[in-house]
DNA sequence: CCAACATATGAATAAATGTTCATATGTTGG
DNA sequence: CCAACATATGAACATTTATTCATATGTTGG
């Protein structure tokens, strides 16, 4: 019976030890999909420009829409995502709603990602 | 004159502080558009699995696919993305190619975003 | 309470992206 | 060289997504 669907490169038992060691190693379809989801998140560059200044400091919607030129709109839909994410926390003060760095992930995962595209 | 556009939230010391501020430390246009770029790349859960599978060995793109249930154009599609962002490198071996992580920062990467993901 | 301001959101549009199918390229054994 | 196999790629389709415009929600001073 079909042997084909599981032979591949002629390299049958390799193919297997890598099967097993994949099925134990691999996260969870759901853990793959929030994943996913995260790095997507920063995947824009507006989103990218919004959290280098949230580095610097805990910035209102409107400096933020004026400090990167976009519409006020456009910010605030993009940092419904960065708070979806977790990326982002905001906390209101009067009129004005500030948002900051939610936790350190987020330098970290920047600063890899400027490391790799850096070199060479 | 146009006061108004630079006049937000009242706050017209703090505001330019910020705008020299971000000035200095924000990255070039290109290197933002590079770097959503690359986090682009990991916001797709087929490649997400790709990368775990070569955390775990070097693997050719016959065993990738079927290791991900999936066909070996989506996979060569998707090994053509991974390798343009140098998070992975190819090595042909006769009829096969195998491909293999390419750098540290894919790990650290991934890594940060699982810890992101599983917090709280 | 109301006008003015700050932010959020829904709908619409344009652009980007993943997979499939068909086919091309590249390699090896005979 | 040719047939069989492994991989790469182009075009097409369906889906996702970022921005804009209009408008809603929420807050404060008077």
């Amino acid at each position: 019976m079909s042997e084909k669907e599981f032979d591949c490169c002629e390299t049958v038992e390799i193919h297997e030890e890598l099967l097993k060691i994949v099925e134990t190693t691999m996260p969870e379809e759901t853990e793959l999909y929030d994943l996913a989801e995260l790095f997507k998140v920063f995947g824009d560059s507006t989103r990218i420009r919004i959290l280098f200044v949230l580095f610097e400091a805990e910035v209102c919607v409107c400096d933020l829409a004026e400090a990167l030129h976009m519409t006020q709109s456009a910010i605030s839909h993009q940092l419904r995502i960065l708070k979806q994410s977790k990326l982002v926390k905001s906390r209101r003060e009067g009129k004005s709603v500030f948002y900051s760095l939610a936790d350190a992930h987020v330098r970290t995962i920047i600063a890899q990602g400027r490391e790799h595209i850096e070199e060479d």
